[in-house]
RNA sequence: GUGCCCGUAGCUCAACUGGAUAGAGCAUCUGACUACGGAUCAGAAGGUUAGAGGUUCAACUCCUCUCGGGCACGCCA
């Protein structure tokens, strides 16, 4: 095969974009024949299967055997010599109600071996249109220590962070600190309640129950006590404030996620920008008054409510600095705006949308991720949680409990918008129910054989091209088919923004080479064939490497 | 009452957004190294996709209704 070839993936969307045209199937986009694509369930259904003559039938309503017969037929000059696919693709078929399937040749199966070095870090990256993306996720008001449901929010937002820029995308993530209202107000009264219970005299009252509950305000109580015993409203709001986020992001940092950038929305405040955005709306007509109160007209713009902007008592609502806050994210130039938040607020969406195409975005570049609760499970018992009780399962408390990676592959293993039960038990054994040592030990596993290689030859991998056409076990193949399929399982995680369809993928790939490994002895006395296996190895480790570090996971070389 | 998410093997979940014979892991049962890590591998069994209709070449997927579970519906944040 040429050196500068495009991944298989690639070539092939391009020639049935061009097949398509040709056999007056349709005019597509690259990126129509892309999402076409897919890698079928079944081995005898071929590598790579295109069902765009589906979608065509569809379209213009009549059989889709005949249209794929036709696309069958465009394609075939493709792969016969001189064409575009010639050597990579060895036959193609029609088959079932009108799939297109593509059978590669060996040489390309075995290719994936020079592909995967010659890309490096960079492997299977699609050829993708760079975006400017702004991904906000967390975003926990500083009231208390962040719990489990952000844990699982923070492990899906750095590890979208870390899928999109490895497909070429220029992401910037950001925490919108709430670090003033009411919710903060009522977090000062809380510790200057618990400070009084300590330096005296002690209320009389007890406690509302609104304040924060939590016991980890009496801490922060005896802390300020010390320093500053008769400390005023004002202090003890923002000395608890500030020590709460300050322990926010130590938990983040922690857990390995870290953002470029953390807004402030006292500093929004300051910045006039909430007026300014205000003026904007009433400028474009969107804003009117009412039973004492400021409104946007959001139901214009697709919202089932009209919402009030400022109370009669003269403050906004919540919405209205949010509102600022995103006008400003499209300011800054950002072309796709991702925001992971929590169930309770999917009724937020629209008028949030509302609000930006009120004042002229385009509101679909909005994406809005609501990542489901998490129910916590000690074996069999269930643990509940709620933030003003204190009775809760921290972020802290789960990484102390079940490690950092254990705990991001548990957030992640499931798809954000199901309920995931997290047992706790299951995570921290370390045995072979929990899935994510079984991908990790297959990474440690081929650091093992690599010793063993080294030991024998005195370098830990082969010193030029390996002859890969000596592998011809069909769990080797079966194996270099897995480790070419990376690019599928990247493009539908950039796609879909689901960072847990590699999780399937790489557990996937350490089935194959586990079985791979258990049929073919690697380190032999046949130094042709031992050069192809290790380099075989080398790959497979170089692809588990990088998709564990995709979900924010190490890559142990020993366990 | 209204809206959203969900209901798939004994359990926890998939099914590439309407595609091929609904697939994995665990649990259960049966097997496998005198060699590179047994945290492994091979095999068996397990299903009327909650239920009833509808749409079409094709439905776990879309529409309607019913049942069951979760979460929201403020001039709260």
């Amino acid at each position: 095969m040429s050196r500068a070839a495009a991944p298989i993936r690639t070539a092939i969307a391009e020639a049935v974009r061009q097949a398509a045209s040709a056999s007056g199937l349709g005019e597509y986009t690259s990126e129509d024949v892309l999402c076409a694509l897919e890698v079928p369930r079944e081995e005898k259904h071929g590598d790579l299967s295109c069902h765009i003559a589906l979608r065509a039938s569809k379209e213009r309503k009549c059989a889709p055997r005949p249209l794929a017969d036709k696309l069958s037929a465009a394609v075939a000059p493709m792969i016969a010599a001189g064409g575009a696919l010639y050597g990579r693709v060895a036959r193609t078929s029609v088959e079932g109600a009108g799939f297109l399937n593509f059978y590669y040749s060996e040489a390309e199966i075995v290719s994936v071996l020079a592909q995967v070095r010659a890309a490096g870090d960079a492997y299977g990256r699609p050829s993708l249109q760079s975006r400017r993306v702004l991904l906000e996720y967390v975003s926990a008001n500083p009231t208390g220590p962040l719990t489990v449901a952000h844990g699982r929010q923070a492990a899906l937002g750095d590890s979208l962070a870390r899928i999109l820029r490895h497909c070429g995308h220029r992401v910037t993530t950001e925490y919108y600190n709430n670090d003033e209202g009411v919710q903060i107000t009522t977090l000062g009264h809380s510790l200057q309640y618990r400070l009084r219970q300590i330096t005296g005299p002690a209320p009389e009252e007890p406690m509302p129950e609104n304040y924060y509950q939590g016991e980890y305000l009496i801490d922060i109580a005896r802390q300020l006590s010390q320093e500053r015993p008769k400390a005023t409203f004002e202090e003890c709001r923002v000395y608890a404030r500030d020590l709460i986020m300050t322990g926010i992001r130590k938990d983040l940092a922690d857990f390995d996620v870290t953002f470029d950038s953390y807004y402030s929305q006292e500093e929004l405040g300051r910045s006039g920008r909430v007026e300014r955005t205000l003026e904007e709306l009433r400028k474009r007509g969107v804003v009117y008054e009412s039973e004492g109160a400021t409104w946007l007209r959001s139901t214009d713009y697709g919202d089932d409510k009209d919402r009030v902007l400022i109370k009669s008592d003269g403050n906004y609502t919540y919405l209205t600095p949010d509102i600022a806050y995103h006008h400003h994210k499209f300011e800054r130039g950002f072309e796709e705006i991702v925001n992971i938040l929590g169930p309770d607020h999917h009724g937020y969406i629209a008028r949030l949308k509302a609000s930006q195409a009120a004042l002229g975005h385009d509101a679909t570049r909005i994406r809005v991720l609501i990542a489901q609760l998490v129910t916590l499970y000690e074996g069999d018992r269930q643990v509940r949680m709620s933030t003003r009780a204190g009775e809760f399962v921290t972020l802290r408390q789960v990484m102390d409990e079940v490690g950092r990676d254990a705990g991001r592959f548990f957030f992640l293993m499931r798809k954000f918008d199901a309920h995931l039960d997290f047992d706790l038990q299951l995570a921290k054994s370390q045995s072979m129910d929990n899935p994510v040592f079984y991908i990790q030990y297959a990474h440690a596993r081929i650091e093992s054989v690599t010793a063993n290689y080294a030991e024998r030859t005195g370098r830990r991998a082969p010193s030029g091209p390996v002859d890969a056409s000596l592998l011809k076990h069909p769990l080797e193949l079966r194996l270099l088919r897995v480790i070419g399929q990376f690019e599928d399982a990247l493009a539908g995680a950039e796609r879909t923004l689901e960072p847990y369809r590699l999780v399937p993928y790489l557990t996937e790939l350490a089935q194959a080479f586990h079985r791979s490994y258990a049929e073919n002895r690697v380190v032999t006395d046949d130094a042709a064939l031992t050069e192809a296996r290790m380099e075989l190895c080398l790959c497979t480790q170089a692809v588990l490497r990088l998709g564990l570090g995709l979900l924010g996971l190490s890559a142990p070389s020993k366990m």
